[in-house]
This record gives structure tokens, sequence and C-alpha cells, in this order.
DNA sequence: CACCTTACCTACTCGCGCGTAAGGTTACGC
DNA sequence: GCGTAACCTTACGCGCGAGTAGGTAAGGTG
């Protein structure tokens, strides 16, 4: 393609590879993604990205942790523990979907694709367990706050259903272009906060049924 | 193994495999899975399967399809379309996560590898664009019940939300063998339906900040 | 200008696993 | 007791794509 023996300094290849490579495991899919066309992307030949980035697996590993750490980046850096426990949860979820949202991509490399292929979802089970049990500890201090307290287990069950549901509207914004981060984060807000406000007051629902 | 000329009626192998190709598919996810194996874990040899079930595409979408068949048996079985909507939501729910519970392979088969995996994840977002239509459905009903009115776009979202949380919850009991299937079915109840009451009587979360 | 390092290529090897051709054997109807 | 159809096997073809060996040229440094 543009082989016209443009010569560039590696830490540059290496960017263009992992952009490259991000965007066809998005589009193909880990097993249909071949080398070959990442090399291609990159305008450059399949060695090349041996040499720098290593084998297949390790190259999605590379892609992965990049993807997360900006991730991280997005969410970690717009909650301040000053703020009531309701307002960081909202800063979180918009800073997250407004991830997704600028980075679709990336969102289906780093949770799609890894979810499932062994051996990376070792590594983002990993992630999500920290994601977890972030959640679950700001809620057991909006629990403090309230002077209650409530078993570990349920607040670890409660985190991992928010961010389940996260996952799944952020699969839908991902997928559909005119999906608006902004719109997807206030409805998740309602959908969790109301009731987990009600739960942290200490309301149950019971099965009227045996 | 097994080699001991034992001849059985088309019927029977049939199901032997499908059993031992769910087993595959679970342990090895799709593309780790050889037919190789699912053959000699039926107790026979390749081309039987071939024979009987088609390529190994096709033999997974025979896997889907019947996981499909059994979960949905074990949630539409169980609702009343005469109950209040919250028992109707946890019966749904129960039914469910007592489908997964019993039923580990299943699910790992079913959902999380389909999720991903090209050319079957369409099938399996059809299913769950059902699923969500139908509790989006539930939930329009109660809200009418009460006199009011949401757009449907809305209830999508939240319906959305709930099946999200739900898989992430199922994944975790299909990993863990001590979860309690009830006890999960109610958590998750708690952490949805307390806020799904307040949202069908007209109360909204606002963001304090811009 | 000799040199060395770094960027980069063409052109392979090779294993793996899907799918199949061709043939053997048992049960059952008549 | 013999035909035939259903059951089942061994043994292979073959494409595809991961990973590599070995070589070329560009640019900096003395």
């Amino acid at each position: 393609m543009a082989r016209v023996g443009k010569r560039l300094p590696r830490s540059v290849r290496e960017q263009q590879m992992l952009e490259a490579a991000v965007r066809v495991f998005a589009e193909r899919g880990f097993h249909a993604a071949t080398m070959d066309e990442v090399a291609e992307r990159a305008g450059v030949s399949k060695p090349m990205v041996y040499a720098y980035l290593g084998t297949k697996d390790e190259l999605f590993v590379a892609c992965l942790r990049r993807e997360a750490g900006r991730l991280l980046e997005a969410v970690a850096g717009v909650v301040d523990p000053q703020l009531s426990a309701d307002e960081q949860l909202w800063r979180g979820l918009r800073g997250f979907f407004r991830y997704v949202g600028a980075n679709r991509d990336g969102w289906a490399v780093l949770f799609r694709q890894a979810r499932t292929r062994e051996p990376f979802a070792g590594e983002l089970a990993r992630m999500r367990r920290g994601m977890v049990a972030v959640i679950a500890e700001k809620l057991a201090d909006a629990l403090r706050a309230r002077g209650r307290d409530v078993p570990a287990e349920e607040l670890q069950t409660m985190a991992l259903a928010l961010v389940g549901a996260g996952e799944a509207l952020a699969d839908r914004l991902a997928d559909t272009p005119d999906e608006d981060p902004e719109r997807t984060a206030t409805r998740l807000m309602n959908a969790i906060w109301l009731g987990a406000e009600r739960q942290l007051d200490g309301e149950v629902w019971k099965p009227q049924t045996g």
C-alpha cells in the first residue's frame, strides 16, 4: 500500500501497529484476524510486527492493556472522593460511557473479545474484579454514612450487577452509532441509583410465594 | 475407549454427541474445541459426527438451539400473566438462575461463547432482543396499571440493563459451584425491583453538576 | 568514506485440525 | 441364509495462517 520506503522510528511504528491491530481484532474477532492483515494495515511487513510486538497472543494482550489503561483513566480521573456517593457513581458512569462512545473499537476488543477467549479472559476477569471491588467499597461508604451495615458479599453482588448492566449498555452503545453516551449513562443511573438508595436505607423485597 | 462394538440407533447417538459437544465447547471454547475430541467423548469416530450433525459450525448451532430451548422453557414455563408484575419478574429470574445453576456447561456454551463468535452472535442477539422486548412489555404493563406512560425507548434500556445484570450474575454462578441460584435471584430482584418501582412511580434522578 | 545499527523485506516451513473417500461389519426383514 | 441398509471405521487431502531464516538498504557516527 503505502510502500513509499518510509523509514520510521520504532516508537511510531509500534503505535501504528497497535492502532491497526485494535481495528482488525474489532472487525474480525480474534480468531479470524490475521497477522498479515494487521501488518498490511500498519503499512509494514509481517516480520516487523513479530519483531516489535511478538506473537498474536502477545499482540492482543498489548491492545488489551492499552485500552484498559485508557478506560481506567477515563473513569478514575473524574471521580472525586470528596463528592457524595451518587455523584461519584454518576461521574464514573458518565466517564465510562463517554470512553466507549468515543472509542467503540477499543471497547469491542477490550471486553467483547476478551470476555470469552482464553487466555485473556483471566486477565479481564481480574480487571473486572477490581472494578467490582471499588464500587462495592463506595457502596459500603454510603452505607456507613447512613449508619447501617450490610454483608460484604451482598454489596459485591450489587456491584457486579451494576457492572453487568453497564457492559450490556456499552455493547449496545458500541453497535449503534447514533446512541448518545450521556443519555445512556443517565438512564443506567436512574435504573440503579433509585433502587440502591432504597436498599441502602434498609428496604427489602421479598417473594410472596414459596 | 468404550470400543465394545456397541451399535446404537441414530437418535441415541445424536444425543450423546450433543452432550459431548456441549461439554467440549464449554471447556475449551469454540475455537480450541476439536471435532476429534467431541467424537472421542461421544465414544464414536469423527465421520459419524459429520454424518449426523454436520460441520463444526452446524454442530455448535445445534447445541445453541437445544440449550436455548431449555432455557426458554425454564423461564417462560413459570411466569403466569395473571400475577403481579413483581411476582412475574421474580419467577422469571428464579427460573433463569435455576436453569443456569443446574446447567452450567449449557450456559457457558450458549451465551458466553456465542456472545462474540460470529456467525452465532447474530442468532444470540436476536434471542436477547426477544427477552428484552418481553421484559419491556411487562414494564409497560406495570406502568399502565399505575396510569402512567414512559417512552418505549426508556423501557428498552431498563430491560437491557436488567438482562445485562442477569448475565453477569449468571456468569459468576456458572463459575462458582457453591453459589446458590435462589440467593442470586433474590439479590438481583432486590437490586432491580426497588429501583424500578420508584421509576415506574415517576421518580427521577438528576445530576447536580453539569 | 568505512562502519554499524536499526528498519525493513521476500519467501519460505510446518503443524494443526476440518472435512471426506472408501471400505468393513452387524442387525434385521423376508 | 441372504440381501440390504444402517452403523461405524481407518486413513488421508489439503488449506490456512502462525511464525522464521536470511538478506537488503538507509541513515547516523567517527
